[in-house]
RNA sequence: GUGGCCGUAGCUCAGUCGGUAGAGUCCAGGAUUGUGAUUCCUGUUGUCGCGGGUUCGAUCCCCGUCGGCCACCCCA
């Protein structure tokens, strides 16, 4: 036997027995955004190096060791996108999509970041990303939370999340507060660990969320963001925090929640759950007034944010909120045993299919005893087995069997058979 | 990138103080030649992750490697 190819290190494959419960969280998902008007982009996977060096940041630590970064047969540098903003900015502004316009979009698909996998995180994962472009109030920071809050009632997350807000000021003001923590911190290096005398020099914000207790101890008399905040950037902050009380979306102002990404400027926000471990951030976001100039656009106000697919789902399972019936995806299986059974049961397949398109039927094929025909109905999940034998296609009769009910079984002619269903079955 | 735990049948796992393996489940057939989910019987399934070392002999001990899980880091 030859050696077997396996997948690429955290890089998974989604199997069927999953895949109803992606289809269920995606499905409401798009149901909702498009609810709210948003319309859907798609962008390639692969860019080009540089867009991702710009957005993010260079000395991040996305870029400067987690991306799936190569060169192509030209030798031009391209890199699997680890994230949806840049890529999304760049096709906008390709396509002409924020010449003097507002935009509310969103995108989904695999997203590829070269870390240790863990529960929660792979290196291929899937984010549901939605971005607007060119309103610079509020309102569009309010809508984006009121949404994912709504979201979250719908899957039945609601006690589950606890949202995170803050505000990180203007870019101005985000960068002065930064001048005067790293001087604070550069008096104080001797007492800091590690982790954190890299974050001074990579990403100092970074530093103001380490887990360690000696590192929070020295920050109790650092500078605070907020004393740092420009009259804008606190007005707003203000109303957002208005609209939310009114809608009575709960939240938690959290000073320390900086975000990693180099391009957030004023809010910020995360939903949060202590359910999954270390990797609790399941929906993430803010605003990035300063990107789309900085990627060589006109001066454009965008917020967004991505929710983590995999996390979503994981908290899912772990509470158990998934509808029974999204794992129920047939209605009908249909066994036929004897001569004539594999014509039978595919016509009558064919005919209820024209006549009733919404059915999910599967007809049993490959043949074998009756007795396995049956259990593969049982095992389909479906809520009718048809049943056609000797007797009944003589007769143009088929036996309906209830496998979830105590129903009786009951043999109809197959004329009879469309009016049945649509009877019992809706 | 760092650390801890773990890789035995498709799945969940037991086991051998070093003498090449077993249970449940699943699947197929039968008891019931046309009735599943409960019962009973029969049967199939393995380079014991991969490579090397020690040994007469390694699934077991040692080293390496790959993979999984969890945590750190980072982030959705």
């Amino acid at each position: 036997m030859a050696k077997k190819i396996q997948a690429i290190r955290g890089m998974n494959d989604l199997l069927p027995a999953q895949s109803p419960v992606w289809q269920y969280l995606e499905g409401s998902v798009k149901e909702m955004l498009a609810g709210y008007g948003y319309d859907e982009i798609r962008m390639p996977i692969l860019e080009q190096t540089a867009l991702f060096k710009r957005s993010i940041g260079e000395v991040t630590d996305i870029v400067e060791k987690e991306m799936y970064t190569f060169e192509d047969r030209n030798g031009d540098s391209l890199t699997l996108r680890p994230e949806g903003t840049a890529s999304c900015v760049r096709a906008c502004e390709e396509g002409g999509l924020l010449y003097n316009q507002t935009q509310r979009l969103w995108y989904t698909g695999p997203m590829f970041r070269h870390e240790r996998p863990q529960k929660g995180r792979y290196r291929q994962f899937y984010q549901v990303g939605v971005e607007t472009f060119g309103i610079a109030t509020p309102d569009i920071d309010a809508e984006l939370i009121l949404m994912t809050a709504r979201l979250w009632q719908q899957l039945g997350l609601s006690d589950a999340v606890t949202l995170q807000l803050n505000t990180l000021g203007s870019n101005q003001a985000r960068a002065d507060y930064r001048d005067a923590l790293v001087a604070y911190l550069k008096e104080r290096e001797d007492k800091l660990d590690d982790d954190s005398l890299r974050r001074l020099e990579t990403n100092p914000l970074r530093v103001l969320d380490s887990k360690n207790p000696e590192t929070q101890a020295l920050l109790q008399d650092a500078p605070e963001l907020h004393d740092y905040l420009d009259a804008e950037s606190r007005e707003e902050f203000d109303t957002l925090r208005k609209i939310l009380d009114a809608a009575g979306v709960k939240y938690e102002i959290n000073q320390r929640l900086v975000r990693g990404l180099d391009y957030y400027c004023k809010t910020v926000f995360e939903w949060v759950t202590d359910k999954l471990g270390a990797q609790g951030t399941v929906c993430a976001g803010g605003r990035y007034d300063g990107l789309v100039e900085q990627l060589g656009g006109k001066p454009t106000p965008a917020v967004g944010f991505a929710m983590g697919v995999e996390r979503l789902i994981l908290l899912l399972e772990t509470l158990e909120v998934i509808p029974p019936e999204v794992m129920q995806t047939i209605d009908l299986y249909v066994c036929g045993v004897g001569a004539g059974a594999d014509l039978a049961g595919l016509l009558l397949s064919d005919r209820l299919r024209s006549e009733q398109p919404w059915l999910r039927i599967q007809t049993h094929c490959g043949g074998g005893s009756f007795k396995s025909q049956m259990k593969k109905a049982d095992k389909s999940g479906a809520v009718y087995a048809l049943l056609l034998g000797e007797s009944e296609i003589e007769a143009g009769q088929v036996t309906v069997k209830d496998l979830r009910g105590g129903t009786e079984q009951q043999t109809i002619s197959q004329d009879e058979l469309l009016g049945w269903l649509t009877d019992n079955m809706s």
